[in-house]
DNA sequence: CAACACTATTGACAAAAGTCAAATAATGCC
DNA sequence: GGCATTATTTGACTTTTGTCAATAGTGTTG
């Protein structure tokens, strides 16, 4: 009586074990009946250790979805005073503990944001993804569940460093799990010379992407620091030295293409007329600019976006939120 | 440290606990990121047992979500033969296992058409809601989603008996949960003289309600059958002898407001003139009729439903089906 | 039809989750 | 400020769940 594939009970009926139809009625007996596994088992004729494996099954499968309500994100005390001190559309705060290590704090916020994004993008919404640890790990939390005829378009050029941080890879990855069109960019983010990018600008694969950059329904990014560990340094972008020119210029962080100063204004620079990427102001433009961050060291690159008004909805764990809160 | 409500950790920094917010992080930490309650319980500074009664608030709250995907209800073989053989569009299988008794089967079957009918109900809908013990059952196993744009339309008028099986409670629950406008019909199902009865469907509320019925885009309705302890008998609408005089002219089963013969051709009865109540005709005219069945007692009265085509999508338990198949 | 590679199932043990009464903090009231 | 009341948290205990290696069935192939 181990296994019962159309044998026969001792009810005299036949079973089909282990379809989706069974698993989903497991489910049902455990999640919504809430009998026991034990009970489960006994009313099946299986074992308990059957039951177990069945249930997890169903999990795995998608029979069984187990989701937390991207609503009640919101609801933070410190998230809404952030919001009205910077008049932002909405804030998500992520709370991993404080005992928790930098890369579950990111991964949290990635969860909380993964969330928040159901909750901000609608039908048909065209969406500028950028790239980085951040983005890379929202993209990895998002469920699979699909918005219907959006689309989503990579805002900066690709980089060599990190495969699991290029830009496309982001986008891409975004773009499955809510079933949207991609458009990736076609190009390095940075060039070797600015003619060469002027040219490469006017190829029509690019020049059509860069259009439709200039008339985004959403953006999602992160922001970066100017610390040395600053991925914008690791994936070859700029050099030691530019980062040394540009943090003596007042340079507060790093936001898709372009450098802030600490009041939020834009800091032009040089390395910009080499990129193949969005424009700081293409992003002032766009209606829904979400930010994901975490960790201390954002507090003054987070600040910067802030208030140079490159926000409408933010996501940020705990620690970093009430430090802003603080410094304001 | 035990209540940190705006209180110091070790870490310096305040946490506002017990917020949806804080609920929802915790969630997510543990059905997300997979964390056990220890871990979190130590990350956050608490004691287990805390960590233990926040995922219960959690879920009582709404804030995580389990969900049975009701589409894998759809896929067992079983089902898959009986759609074929009386061509209908769907039929969802309910397994609670050999071991059940009757009224867990039933709870099973209610749970799993309460899945399905999200399946089936598209936005904009008029649902006609018949009533009895298992249409109970569905309402209250429907979870609280809202459909928009639907109405629900009572199909029989209200009896005295228990008060939870009345048509109009009925209506008014599956109502509530889908977020629908609700049209109750008031009036007895049925009453003592054909005059009577006439007159009252002229009254106003009535006649439009009545018209409504004409024009159902779905209807969910059970079947009863013809043993003893029908309902149709202890609600009062039929006596003993009105009951042993329509088994005895071929009744198979009781539909909605009308008696079917084993072939599924309509049994014409006097009683129908007393009656405030959807035609069976009507019931053909709708494109979206979904019945929902449990237990052994009504294998013919089900089959004569299936023959007469007053159904096109079928909720029924396992055993049910099985019988019906081994039947035909 | 024996030998094989598989997958499904199980029993026994280890780990995690649930319970509940007692303890502790917060709140309201005089 | 003290005291009663309520809400939250916790430790110790019980129950449930998860794990994993061993076993039983299934199907295939030479």
């Amino acid at each position: 009586m181990l296994r019962k594939n159309n044998n026969e009970t001792e009810a005299g009926v036949s079973y089909s074990t282990k379809d989706e139809n069974y698993l989903a009625n497991v489910a049902l007996l455990y999640y919504q009946e809430g009998l026991n596994q034990g009970q489960i088992a006994d009313r099946l004729g299986l074992s308990r250790a059957t039951i177990v494996n069945y249930l997890k099954e169903g999990r795995d499968r998608g029979i069984v979805d187990i989701r937390v309500n991207g609503e009640s994100l919101r609801s933070s005390s410190t998230g809404q005073e952030l919001r009205k001190m910077f008049s932002l559309n909405d804030v998500y705060i992520a709370n991993s503990g404080p005992k928790s290590d930098p890369s579950s704090i990111l991964r949290q916020t990635a969860r909380v944001a993964a969330l928040a994004f159901y909750n901000i993008i609608e039908q048909g919404d065209v969406i500028g993804v950028a790239w980085g640890e951040t983005i890379k790990s929202v993209g990895e939390n998002l469920p699979d569940r699909k918005i219907t005829g959006t689309s989503v378009c990579q805002i900066i050029g690709s980089m060599e460093s990190d495969r699991l941080l290029s830009a496309e890879d982001c986008a891409i990855q975004i773009a499955n799990r809510i079933g949207a069109q991609c458009y990736t960019l076609h190009s390095p983010a940075i060039l070797s010379s600015r003619p060469l990018a002027q040219e490469l600008r006017q190829e029509e694969t690019i020049k059509a992407q860069l259009k439709r950059l200039k008339n985004l329904g959403a953006i999602i990014t992160s922001v970066g620091d100017l610390s040395d560990s600053t991925h914008i340094l690791s994936s070859g972008i700029i050099s030691e030295t530019d980062l040394e020119q540009i943090k003596d210029a007042g340079g507060a962080g790093w936001l898709c293409s372009g450098f802030i100063q600490a009041d939020g204004t834009m800091l032009p620079h040089h390395l910009e007329e080499r990129m193949i990427a969005i424009q700081l102001e293409d992003i002032l433009r766009t209606p829904k600019r979400i930010l994901v961050a975490s960790g201390l060291k954002k507090v003054s690159a987070v600040m910067a976006a802030l208030k140079g008004k490159f926000v409408t909805h933010a996501i940020l764990d705990f620690e970093l939120a009430e430090a802003i809160l603080e410094q304001s």
